[in-house]
RNA sequence: GGCGGUGUAGCUCAGCCGGUUAGAGCGACGGUUUCAUAAGCCGUAGGUCCCCAGUUCAAGUCUGGGCACCGCCA
């Protein structure tokens, strides 16, 4: 049995529509994906949607629509489009699901019984257009800012989870396991968090069901639901399996999640404390990304920056879209996000680089060799040349993937077309043709450049799918992405057999141009 | 107000524990080639490494102060 290994992307609020950030989080966990799963370990992938909560229900009320049927609708628009733009979850998890009603019910029991959970009565400052305890920032002169209207004095009674008292742990952990929170910068502001005096404290994980009644009731109080955060983390768990399926904590315990830095605090505090004191076992690791600024165009300010993923893959292609994000987004750090950049940036990599190098070596394949791959000659300098470029490629793009280093992963890939390119100028088969006398070397250097294409190819695979699939596809070696291994098949070298039919075709990466917004 | 981050060529960024003439990719410009998607290849262009002070034989790289932007907290 191979290790087992899971990635989750955040557990996206039922509200709104997948934009840029949500893409963003998404196609860097199908790549993670894809690429462990190349790499033989037994991947588990999972997205959702969180659906619980005071906003669903307020939406839904406002679309006229009860709970069920609003969120229901919403979490088909996300998983549409996931499948529209091929991502290769396993399990499109929704929070209403019953085995993750049980799976929240269990958690809690488990807190209650372990005496983390007290009940406490508690006064605020209510704004019943809000629903919700309003804090000082929330109020402008004794009013609230959205509402303009004074705050009720309320009581309340709630379940609290003593979270604070877990603070201490947490820190020793991330001292301990450095690596647990990733980059650095963002275990750093975790620690900062949940130091002395910065005035995080317990958290409130119910809310009572006259207030709220879309939500997880709690197990040992029928009167109240779950806060939503608490109901949805445990999203991640569900789906590995917790609390019944037979071999959950493997997979578990090699689960890692990526989020945005946006919400960090429930996934940096809250989730491990909250695993910490229902005694249960963390999670591998947190994976934190920054977000992507609008840098060109006009966006509309009531839209905000929404850049719609269907729309820029009808436009540009979602492939092109998906290399831009991987390749442009130093993971950790904020990135910017302009049609204008990515269309150059395509152009200059898939298109001239990358595409080109496939088409012109096809071409030569073709009027040389008869459309197949060639037997080769002897292997000279320059062939021994590019095979130790194919072999780098391979151990630098497996170290950064796993580092989820996406942008340097693919920079070191393009090391190797690069090297590839300089190659066929250097052998120069379009002259060396004329001369009867150099055709082994012409068959020695077209078979080099699709065995090289072939390394590309696969290294390409997790990042570019479809199109990695058709550049196998013209080197006659379809499919092979489906049983190669990586890194090691990719520096694997003299692996292409001589006379495989090849196939020219079309432009891969057809150059683009920047759309004009009407 | 507190804490943290960022500030390096037109653009996006590398530069680890301080050490030869500060790097890469893209763009720009010039040259060359024709197998190829007006692509490739070769070369050039020159940036006060935000500012000031300090430590050091030596500082983008360390220390202190300042400025700008961002994040978290209050």
């Amino acid at each position: 049995m191979s290790r087992p290994w899971a990635i989750t992307t955040p557990i996206y609020y039922v509200n709104g529509l997948p934009h840029i950030g949500h893409t963003y989080s998404t196609v860097v966990a199908d790549t993670m994906a894809r690429y462990h799963r190349m790499a033989g370990e037994d991947v588990y992938f999972q997205t959702g949607m969180d659906e619980h909560g005071e906003k669903a229900e307020t939406a839904a009320a406002e679309n006229g629509e009860t709970p069920e049927a609003y969120t229901t609708r919403i979490a088909r628009t996300w998983q549409t489009t996931w499948d529209k733009l091929g991502i290769s979850y396993d399990r499109f998890i929704r929070t209403t699901e019953p085995d993750h009603k049980i799976a929240v019910q269990r958690l809690a029991q488990a807190q209650w019984d372990a005496g983390q959970i007290e009940f406490r009565e508690y006064e605020g400052l209510y704004c019943v257009g809000c629903e919700r305890f309003l804090t000082e920032r929330d109020m402008e002169d004794g009013l609230c800012k959205d509402h303009e209207t004074a705050p009720d004095p309320r009581r309340e009674a709630n379940y609290f989870f003593k979270m604070s008292e877990h603070f201490a742990w947490l820190a020793d952990l991330l001292e301990k396991q450095p690596d647990f929170i990733q980059p650095a910068r963002y275990r750093n502001e975790v620690l900062a968090m949940i130091r002395e005096g910065s005035g995080l404290d317990d958290l409130c994980i119910s809310r009572p069901k006259e207030r709220l009644s879309w939500g997880i009731e709690l197990p040992f109080d029928p009167d109240y639901v779950c806060y939503v955060w608490f109901d949805a983390l445990i999203n991640y768990m569900t789906g590995c399996g917790y609390p019944d399926q037979p071999g959950w904590e493997e997979r578990w315990q090699a689960c890692e999640h990526l989020i945005g830095k946006d919400i960090l605090k429930p996934h940096g505090v809250y989730w491990p404390t909250i695993l910490h004191g229902a005694g249960l076992p963390l999670p591998k690791a947190l994976h934190v990304h920054g977000h992507w600024q609008i840098a060109d165009r006009k966006v509309s300010k009531s839209l905000g920056n929404l850049i719609d993923p269907l729309r820029i893959a009808e436009r540009y292609g979602f492939e092109t879209f998906r290399y831009f994000m991987l390749r442009e987004m130093s993971f950790g750090l904020d990135g910017s996000f302009s049609e204008a950049v990515m269309v150059e940036r395509v152009n200059a990599h898939l298109s001239n680089a990358l595409g080109n190098l496939l088409s012109r070596t096809l071409n030569m394949t073709e009027r040389y060799c008869e459309g197949v791959v060639p037997e080769p000659g002897e292997m000279g300098e320059p062939e021994a040349a590019v095979r130790t470029a194919a072999a780098t490629a391979a151990a630098e793009v497996d170290r950064h993937v796993r580092a989820y280093e996406s942008s340097q992963a693919l920079e070191a890939l393009f090391r190797l077309v690069d090297a590839t390119n300089k190659y066929v100028d250097l052998r120069e088969p379009w002259k060396a043709v004329k001369d009867p006398e150099r055709a082994e070397e012409v068959r020695t250097t077209l078979y080099t450049c699709c065995q090289a294409l072939r390394s590309i190819a696969l290294l390409l695979a997790p990042f570019v799918p479809d199109a990695a699939a058709t550049m196998l596809e013209r080197l006659g070696i379809a499919g092979l992405a489906e049983q190669a291994r990586l890194p090691a098949d990719a520096a694997a070298w003299d692996t292409l057999e001589a006379g495989t039919a090849t196939t020219k075709g079309d432009a891969l990466f057809p150059r683009l141009e920047l759309v004009a917004d009407e």
